[in-house]
DNA sequence: TTTTATTTTTAGCCTTGACTAAAAATATAT
DNA sequence: ATATATTTTTAGTCAAGGCTAAAAATAAAA
């Protein structure tokens, strides 16, 4: 249906739409692709006339409805099988990414409906990113700092915003990594501190721990 | 580390020397993997020069055994993949081939280690065929085409020749699968057709059949 | 052994998706 | 408003992997 390079200009162009809505430039989608510009403009006037995306010279682009379906199965497929690859084979969280890459663009209708039932229909993947479902509907989940959630709200962490070696070490030691479970057990107006669970462990962290840590909430 | 084409290519000339020993022909591989001889002709000299394999104009082409470790290699991904599409996701025989051909050139050695694993090691793909170890070495069967056993003496169904769905779904509607017990009722020398019993179902089956069917016999 | 047929190779061209270098449009600063 | 900087596009190349048509080598037949 659709080539490689297609579909990975569709899911980047995707991406960038949702992180900094409105209009994407030729320039942000080489930077995010490790490409140069002018091999992008050919491209998206490629998808243009194919009806994937809206295209105006020096205005950027827009995806079509279509453009978005293509898409999100695309990323639908990637986060499944990262599922898979963490649940079934024993991956690590950091370890499937470029596996994925890979396996996204596998084609066949009928093989993600049967690895989604043999998934059990997942919701969120290993890093805590929303499973499109087949019509392409992504849940909407917020990333927040986990000093800004409430006591006995859950989140998964998905980032850092601070990445000192000091830092890092020190969510190692805590056993926290992307895809960890948190659950704020209480929280200090004072100073801010926290007291949070992870896994069977519950422990105090300060304000700047907690405002360093992106997390996400699926309600 | 090899390209799409170049597995494709080297996969198929594996399954030439597998099939008719001795050099393979330009045609040959043309005809096999539905392309002109031309190209076949422009991709064997390059992967001449990569050392898969020796060629030497008008005299066809031998893999090296660096050329037959690719091939292998493949050849054990595409059939892990179809234990795994049989097995887990509950495809049918007749419909895995399609969806192997793409998953078998997915990169990442630790993946298949640990589908391997997960599948427990499995000595045979659903269609009966050998899978290579790691090493590329195939297991030696003791098989036969059914078109060459005798009247009155029995076999066990153990792969197939050819692997089209419409051949594959022939064998459904006859209740022939990896396993079942055939026994040759009668043989008609003038055009190879047979009697046989399946079951308690007595059919007969034309030379075509019998010369696309694996059966091992047990004295 | 010629002649004819078949197989294989060469030469030249096409598409995809990259690239560089230069030109054009837009945005920013004086 | 003009000059400068930035962004984007155009034009021209390149490699991979196909193709067709024609030439060359080998094999088969007269």
């Amino acid at each position: 249906m659709f080539t490689l390079a297609e579909e990975n200009y569709l899911k980047a162009i995707f991406h960038l739409e949702h992180d900094f809505h409105g209009e994407v430039s030729t320039n942000a989608i080489a930077e995010s692709m490790e490409t140069k510009p002018s091999s992008v403009t050919d491209m998206v006037q490629k998808l243009g006339e194919k009806k994937l995306l809206t295209y105006k010279r020096y205005k950027g682009v827009k995806l079509t409805a279509e453009g978005k379906k293509v898409a999100t199965n695309v990323i639908r497929k990637h986060r499944l099988w990262e599922v898979f690859l963490v649940e079934k084979l024993n991956f690590h969280w950091d370890e499937v990414h470029e596996i994925a890459e890979q396996l996204e663009h596998i084609q066949s209708e009928e093989l993600i409906l049967r690895l989604d039932k043999f998934l059990g229909s997942p919701e969120f993947d290993p890093h805590g990113d929303p499973i499109p479902d087949k019509h392409g509907v992504l849940k909407r989940t917020e990333k927040k700092l986990l000093s800004e959630i409430d006591k006995n709200q859950k989140g998964v962490c998905v980032g850092v915003k601070e990445s000192s070696p000091e830092f890092l070490q020190y969510l190692d030691k805590k056993k926290i990594s992307i895809g960890t479970k948190i659950t704020v057990l209480g929280k200090e107006f004072f100073d801010g501190s926290m007291i949070i669970q992870v896994g069977r462990e519950q422990f105090f962290i300060s304000h700047k721990i907690a405002e360093n840590l992106y997390v996400q909430t699926q309600e």
